[in-house]
DNA sequence: GCCAACGTTGGC
DNA sequence: GCCAACGTTGGC
């Protein structure tokens, strides 16, 4: 199975890239994902050693401000069933759960982060999916897409 | 199963 | 803070 590459969008208020670099081991459970789409991306499609990009949104400016790699496929996202959690859903539980989790290791700060005003205005990202869909958490990015993103921010 | 009402996301 | 986009809920 080949490298893919993905974005993930975290609010920097409530989770940032440095909040992940400050882990032991760089490395964070992505958890209280509770849309589906971005549930069967996680569930179904995320494997180890993919590539993420780590986007800042409601930020100012949002940006893509660094990078990070997979380290455990998905899993059962146990926060859905602890009522103290931050996004509890009643309707998980072990033996059924309805929401996904995986790990990432957090792995470069970029230089300069590339805002999404630059992202909008470069040629070779005019399809990317988070334009297309702006509301998901979750998004593949193309080996192309993920090249020259990482170029914008040197 | 339709669809109106409602809630959330997230750029601006 | 506004509001467009769009996902989710729930009455029927």
């Amino acid at each position: 199975m080949s490298k893919r590459y993905w974005l993930f969008k975290s609010e920097p208020t409530a989770y940032s890239f440095a909040d992940l670099m400050d882990e032991n081991e760089q490395t964070a459970e992505w958890d209280g994902v509770r849309n589906y789409q971005a549930r069967n991306f996680l569930r179904d499609e995320v494997q180890v050693g993919d590539g993420v990009l780590f986007y800042h949104s409601n930020a100012d400016p949002p940006a893509v401000v660094g990078t990070a790699v997979v380290t455990r496929a998905g899993y059962p996202d146990c926060t859905a069933w602890d009522p103290d959690s931050e996004h509890p859903d009643p309707k998980s539980t072990p033996d059924n759960p309805i929401w996904f989790m995986v790990d990432i290791r957090g792995e470069m700060e970029l230089e300069t982060p590339v805002t999404l005003a630059k992202i909008k205005g470069h040629p070779a990202l005019q399809n990317i999916s988070m334009r297309k869909r702006p509301r998901i958490s979750i998004h593949p990015i193309e080996g192309k897409e993920w090249s020259v993103i990482l170029q914008m921010s040197n």
